[in-house]
DNA sequence: TCGCGCATTAATGTATACATTAATGCGGCT
DNA sequence: AGCCGCATTAATGTATACATTAATGCGCGA
């Protein structure tokens, strides 16, 4: 569960690390308001690193600086939800489909393979914390192997602002069975280099992914995750 | 040609516009580096809002923060290019798909019907800026009116990634005259409701405009922009 | 002469001091 | 009594001073 960016060690990169952790966890909960004073002190430095972590993690959709009315944790709406599932679903079957025509090593289908038996063996044992960031990690490997790097920055900031809400609904969805047929099939396609069934079938795969969440929102009436 | 952040008037946000526009005119060419102190003397400021205005600025894709090495303007190679395009095309197909469901204003469509007219009589002319101006504006609106607002901001940045390059290389293109006739196609499924054949031929629109760049960056053997 | 390592220094990273601004409440005016 | 406007002040925005770090070149030794 640990962060990201460590392009250095400087205070600024340790900020937006330990920030993004601090929502992650929900020790700065969504929808709570911070002042820059106070985010420094905790982390134990000056205004300036953390002014700067905060610009970042503003460009990655996680906070929204708002003068003197302190840094909003971003909350996630329905609405928003439906965006960034309908981001996801268009990226991700790109990059599906770019796999497959891509000659991948043995060693890259293995590790994939690797997640899908990862989920299915928490899932046998119902531990959905290990099933969702096996999940996490398929759809990860999945982009990167798609080869494009920006998609992969883009997929990945996209998923960071759902990940909150994805856990917090973690135990209220249905367990997630056709999920992983879905996974092995791209899987599947990806190997054969059958680029278009690659595609539209995670296409398939994400777009009833994101009506499974629409309809739990709806269903338990949340309003912000 | 002006920038687009105008959230406040704060030296950062100005600095954000300012390096933005030096960018986009080439003042600031792409591959050059440059220290944080000249950039805050070329601009009157102290180093603090130049540094966060170039953290911004490497959030965008459009710099890239190398330490003790300057800053550097990134340059666009035709890899770039392509992973670009790549994911202009899905969002932009995506857009113009959700486009065509949702109930827009005559407005709208009329806005978005006087970009494709106005690009027929730049072309007319042949001035080719002109058609530039109103293709760029055309690509904007759809996507706006797709209501999706993070896809409005993606493509906003990977356009702004890519703009230099298209700018460079337009009158080394073939006249877009296939062009138009894909616009009007797209509007004409928009307004008909029909999301799966706006997106089907926004996508060829858009695939077919990768194709061509990247043979003219082969033809010209061009390596950065 | 060649190479290694340290001193120098230029650049960035960080802290702090200072300026500006907008929210707040108090006091006076009507 | 209600409301307008100014003073207060807390927060952010900006500049600058200071610390740290890595690139550079010089000098010493082999």
């Amino acid at each position: 569960m640990n962060a990201s960016k460590r392009k250095q060690n400087s205070s600024t990169m340790v900020a937006v690390d330990t920030l993004r952790d601090l929502i992650f966890t929900g020790d700065l909960p969504a929808g709570s308001d911070h002042l820059e004073t106070e985010l420094a002190e905790a982390l134990s430095l000056s205004r300036t690193p953390v002014r700067e972590a905060l610009l970042v993690l503003e460009a990655q959709g996680l906070v929204e600086i708002r003068p003197r009315k302190g840094v909003r944790i971003k909350p996630i709406s329905p609405e928003d939800m439906g965006e960034i599932y309908d981001i996801l679903t268009e990226l991700e079957s790109l990059a599906a489909g770019t796999a497959a025509t891509r000659d991948l090593s043995v060693g890259d289908l293995a590790a994939l393979e690797q997640t899908i038996n990862e989920m299915d063996r928490a899932l046998s044992i119902g531990d959905l914390a290990a099933w969702a960031k096996a999940d996490d990690t398929f759809h990860t490997e999945l982009v990167r192997l798609g080869g494009n790097s920006r998609v992969t920055t883009i997929v990945a900031m996209m998923s960071d602002q759902v990940r909150r809400a994805r856990l917090a609904t973690l135990d209220l969805r249905p367990a997630p069975l056709q999920s992983n047929a879905d996974h092995r099939a791209v899987l599947t396609a990806i190997r054969s280099g059958d680029a278009k069934t690659a595609r539209r079938t995670h296409h398939a795969h994400r777009t009833a992914a994101k009506t499974v969440m629409i309809q739990l929102i709806k269903a338990y009436n949340l309003k912000t995750l």
